[in-house]
DNA sequence: AAGTGGTCTAGACCACCAT
DNA sequence: TGGTGGTCTAGACCACTTC
């Protein structure tokens, strides 16, 4: 009983839509049946509910139901805040990561306004190549502020930072802004990684705030031009 | 007194914030506070707070308060659902649109599986050039079941279609489906647009549902590389 | 008229934070 | 200890859809 009721009763139904028994354009029983069935109230039933819609689960409509949308297409692959080992895994694809650099820096003055320190601050600096199925197609530059990550590893870096800050160093990661644009190649792009005879690359930046609204990392993620793709689901409105 | 309560509030709140009036980091009145000030109950307060949260306005935090952030509205391209002339207006800049091709077509086989026809249905083909300081970067190419359009004109599409389909012909637009990747030119793109030396373009498929829950358009927006820009604002979990 | 989701209320208990 | 946001409850009225 250690989780939330509403979050319990949306994870529940997220397992029965994904499962089959809640299939595709079929209706959901409604929120006061809803309400018996799990023993609870009708606004935490609602709370599930929109939880659902949020994420693309389910439609409501006012004075006939809620209904089960088709999620199969769904396959979001950057969508959100997804690391790149979660999504590996999720795609099922042969992957593997290089630490090209990694070590204490000074900031320069580009990164001190991106990361929002001082030249008196130190900064971790890790440079990671993603290789998929073979292919070098990813470069990931990743800076944390030395005041939230104390102690990091290469041997961390070769798994997932991500799960190490959260799991280890207990950091809780609350949003993100994420800005994606198509840059010039650099040097270190044409040294990292495998580029085919692209002359851009798509760039992903991504601002991380903490609990606190702290800024605590900038990244840059670069992908090869015909390997990337983004998908994002959003309601219009509330 | 047409609107709900908790989008009073929030409105409220967001001009509040976009007029200076609550400076970023500063806290906002306590919930119970704003129960008082705007003569609601609590949770109303909660709903718009969320809301507010939501969209990266403000930073909860248990047992503190909320905190207006300063991270978000600086300029969002092409983030949600926003038009292409809503986001030319915002960031005002001179643009003009040229509609190159305007018709009814019956759907290939690609385009049935896009726009989930039979080759039965009749299909709104508008293709657009978007042009910005003089040049024109975007190729936007649109199309709709006539089975929800069923009358649209030349004139309409040199203005704003979403415009005219939401407020003259009352579809009520719900959620959306987009997909960013880089694809090679087409001949189209290199006849429509000025592109320079540029091999690719950047490819933005939209899928577009109403309140319930049917595909009534699919949309492509071609951008030049160097002009393309996307941000994304996106919370952790719930 | 009956059922549905959308909004709003008034109150309760909890976990967390500052003091 | 008092204030804060997070969760949950039980009930009410409304607008919309369906019969």
């Amino acid at each position: 009983m250690r989780e939330n009721k509403f979050m319990t009763i949306y994870e529940d139904v997220v397992a029965n839509i994904q499962s089959g028994q809640l299939r595709p354009n079929t209706k959901l029983p409604s929120e006061n049946e809803l309400v018996e069935q799990y023993e609870t109230s009708r606004e935490t039933i609602r709370k599930a509910l929109n939880l659902l819609s949020q994420n693309g689960y389910i439609q409501k409509m006012k004075g006939k139901g809620s209904f089960v949308l088709d999620v199969s297409r769904f396959d979001f692959p950057i969508s959100g805040l997804v690391s790149f080992k979660e999504l590996a895994e999720k795609l099922g694809h042969e992957s593997h990561t290089v630490v090209e650099e990694f070590g204490l820096i000074k900031p320069d003055e580009e990164l001190r306004t991106q990361l929002h320190v001082t030249s008196k601050d130190t900064v971790w600096k890790v440079v990671r190549a993603r290789e998929i199925d073979g292919e070098r197609i990813i470069l990931d530059k990743d800076f944390f502020n030395k005041k939230f990550v104390p102690h990091l590893t290469e041997d961390i870096c070769r798994g997932s930072i991500y799960e190490y800050l959260e799991k280890e160093v207990g950091l809780k990661i609350s949003f993100a802004k994420k800005e994606i644009s198509v840059d010039e190649l650099t040097e270190d792009d044409r040294h990292y990684l495998d580029l085919k005879e692209y002359e851009h690359i798509v760039v992903v930046r991504n601002y991380v705030y903490l609990d606190d609204a702290s800024l605590f990392q900038y990244t840059e993620s670069r992908h090869r031009l015909d390997k990337f793709r983004f998908v994002d689901f959003a309601r219009r409105g509330v």
